[in-house]
DNA sequence: TATTATACCAGACAAATGTCTGGTATAATG
DNA sequence: CATTATACCAGACATTTGTCTGGTATAATA
């Protein structure tokens, strides 16, 4: 029996898939056919199909919760810049503080973890909470994080995350007359010039962020 | 044959369940067989077990995929703004911009979704792309993706999504003199002290993000 | 009115997946 | 050395779950 109106069901079982795949739990066609009440499963196959035709949902057949929303919806030619075309969020440990040595020695201080989506491997990544407003002037305030993927060496006009000395430090990278130079972004700050034995590069900051709401509220 | 030293592969099967929990892959019993080469899937069903019975893995019996970490890894005790004691990560959908009207019309403007951990529901939050540097003194710059969960008041100091006649913006909500007022901060802008009539408030900005690097490199 | 598409149902098969029974070999322990 | 625990294997069973075949009834359309 043709019973509700075209597309009137389609479109409530697109905002059930939506509402749960956002929420991280893909259900199983039969999970769908009992939230809906549908008699037979196939009901629920059929208007799953269309909507991976539609192109609203992405499909691995054969595959137990196999659907997944399609990375970007529409507008193409918007090189969006951090998720369009990435893999699924993965979590990236935030650190406290960065000790003298190796990053894998400050596990000590992980505050916790953050959901990030990237093309890199997880363990390419951690994140930074940072101290002090001398990066301001870019955008990166006190508390902020940093999301940074290790690398030792790094180009000019990256923001970096350096360890000179025993510091830890957020900072933009420059070479000048063929010398390091580590610039904060705010005139109350002078330019580190570091001897080279007291430097690493320890990353290079690719996201910032900042939470505006305690766990409260 | 009592291969490996007792809890050495525990140990690792437990970081690789750890790993695929925490980007959100549960796997099954017998991808993990796979993953270690196991001959026979009982040998990753007890280890799981005893991890299970160790406490450092919950379980829902007889459901696929049924492993979940206990509480957030992380460290007790030390309240982190934004993600300590929250739940899985969720996709949020990213607007563009907005439109006159319902937030929910501007469904054509999704740029596509981020990842974030809160207490509140998915469908309470949005992401926003910022246009123009109003709130560059905020440290919201160009193109910056701020995360607000809707609600339609404020309370003074908070930074709100804010939908003056037909144009959105990010501003600082404060109250004079029982007027509204929408403050940049930026000293090149003016404060905007709209006709109550013309505005309605989206949401409260809860978070800033900053994608320093775009999709390739 | 005839045709076609849509919405739905019945029943079944096969693969994926969690779990069970009954083992063996090595290591730790008294 | 005897006992016990641990690590592992073989094979099987029962659910869960995706998919398929073959239908019916209503609505849209020519």
């Amino acid at each position: 029996m043709g019973r509700t109106p075209p597309g009137q069901t389609r479109e409530k079982i697109f905002r059930f898939m939506e509402k749960r795949l956002l929420s991280g739990q893909p259900p199983t066609v039969r999970e769908v056919q009992e939230a809906f009440g549908f008699k037979a499963v196939q009901t629920v196959a059929e208007h799953l199909k269309a909507l991976v035709a539609e192109g609203r949902l992405l499909h691995k057949k054969a595959k137990a919760r196999g659907f997944r929303l399609p990375g970007r919806v529409g507008v193409p030619g918007k090189p969006v810049s951090g998720f369009s075309a990435l893999g699924p969020p993965v979590l990236v440990p935030v650190l406290g503080r960065v000790q003298a040595g190796a990053l894998d020695l400050a596990v000590e201080d992980l505050e916790g973890y953050i959901p990030i989506q990237s093309h890199h491997a997880p363990d390419e990544l951690f994140g930074l909470r940072v101290r002090g407003d001398s990066m301001q002037g870019a955008g990166i305030l006190p508390d902020d994080v940093v999301v940074a993927r290790r690398q030792q060496s790094a180009e000019g006009g990256d923001i970096v995350v350096a360890l000179v000395g025993d510091e830890a430090t957020v900072k933009r990278f420059k070479i000048r007359r063929g010398r390091v130079e580590l610039h904060p972004e705010n005139p109350a700050f002078e330019p580190i010039v570091p001897d080279p034995r007291d430097l690493s590069i320890l990353g290079k900051v690719i996201e910032v962020r900042r939470f505006l709401e305690g766990l409260f509220s």
